[in-house]
DNA sequence: CCATCCTGCGACACCACTGTCGCATTTAGC
DNA sequence: GCTAAATGCGACAGTGGTGTCGCAGGATGG
């Protein structure tokens, strides 16, 4: 258990062997018990336990891995000519994160008294974006902020959700661009 | 534990609060105990198992009660001139069921062995209509329909979800409708 | 080749939820 | 007022998930 380190070798790859099974079978269900992970990353329980000491600790990592993946993607991403496009840069982004987007944005107040989910931090990123394009016109004046939000996060949660099934990622992108664009669109 | 006649007077009221309760607390938080949906009912937990033997009991209770609250919602509609019509009032009649829809349509398979769920029926019956509204030019041939449908069901509970917190119901419904409408315009 | 690291296995106590009782108390209908 | 229905309370055993051990076998690297 060394303090923060990033781990390397074998460690490193259970590791994340274990938190990509846990989005994995956590996006479906989250409910579903340690046991289910640890035969899903193909591990014992044990080792599981070794590498995260109870479930809350799993919980936190897989948050925090599962946010660094997000600021990660979109750092890679050119910048952006204007909010609207910021937006949508966020949304292939999030559709192409798979599990983890749906681990993170499923249940709304799945993470609410934890330390390292600032609700406000994002929310608060999200509304100013949103704001920044209804004065750029890409959003009408009609639509609430708050509707704006909560139809962003609706679209790109089933873009991820129907990437997992039926459509092509790429295509369940284009399409939740499209949909978020023209919903708010003046 | 008659065998299916509508219960009277005391009996239908505590049934009644116990389903109400259910799908408050189901609809945060679907893996919450039986103690909780009792505690917010207000009756004890022996109460409530006198009404329902067992979770399954419950939960089969409460999908089939949500189910035919649908039904009865769109039943009192007037004769929509269009498939897109049908689909709004169907939108507009969901929204306003609140908690039921959320329990229903937060986790789509959640009730996935369900004998009272016929994913089937319905899912077809959907898609019938969007393939109505297709025709009828309200829906680009660019939108897949599985796209379709999953945003439509997004759209609906996003709405539910909202006017729980944020936004009166009509106006969440009115921005459900007019989001799903111009995501799939032509 | 040897020491160390990583892992699996099985056992264990613990705890929350579940489903079932019996009995006492309150409520409702006649 | 009396009877029957409805409810609350507390106890109970059963179950599944959780977290912790110790030990033994296998992989890894010097």
């Amino acid at each position: 258990m060394t303090t923060e380190q990033t781990e390397r070798g074998a460690r490193a790859r259970t590791r994340q062997a274990v938190l990509d099974a846990a989005a994995s079978v956590w996006a479906r269900d989250f409910s579903a018990s340690l046991s289910a992970i640890a035969e899903r990353a193909e591990v014992s329980r044990s080792t599981l336990h070794r590498y995260f000491t109870d479930r809350q600790a799993l919980v936190d990592a897989l948050l925090l891995d599962s946010l660094a993946r997000l600021e990660t993607l979109d750092d890679g991403a050119s910048a952006p000519a204007s909010a609207m496009d910021t937006l949508e840069q966020y949304l292939r982004a999030g559709v192409a994160m798979g599990d983890r987007v749906i681990f993170l944005f499923s249940d709304p107040n799945r993470f609410d008294g934890n330390p390292h989910w600032s609700a406000e931090d994002g929310d608060d990123e999200m509304r100013a974006l949103m704001d920044s394009a209804r004065t750029e016109g890409s959003i009408a004046p009609g639509i609430p902020t708050s509707w704006a939000v909560s139809l962003y996060y609706a679209v790109l949660y089933t873009a991820a959700e129907v990437s997992n099934q039926d459509l092509p990622r790429h295509l369940a992108a284009d399409l939740a661009v499209q949909s978020f664009r023209r919903s708010v669109a003046p």
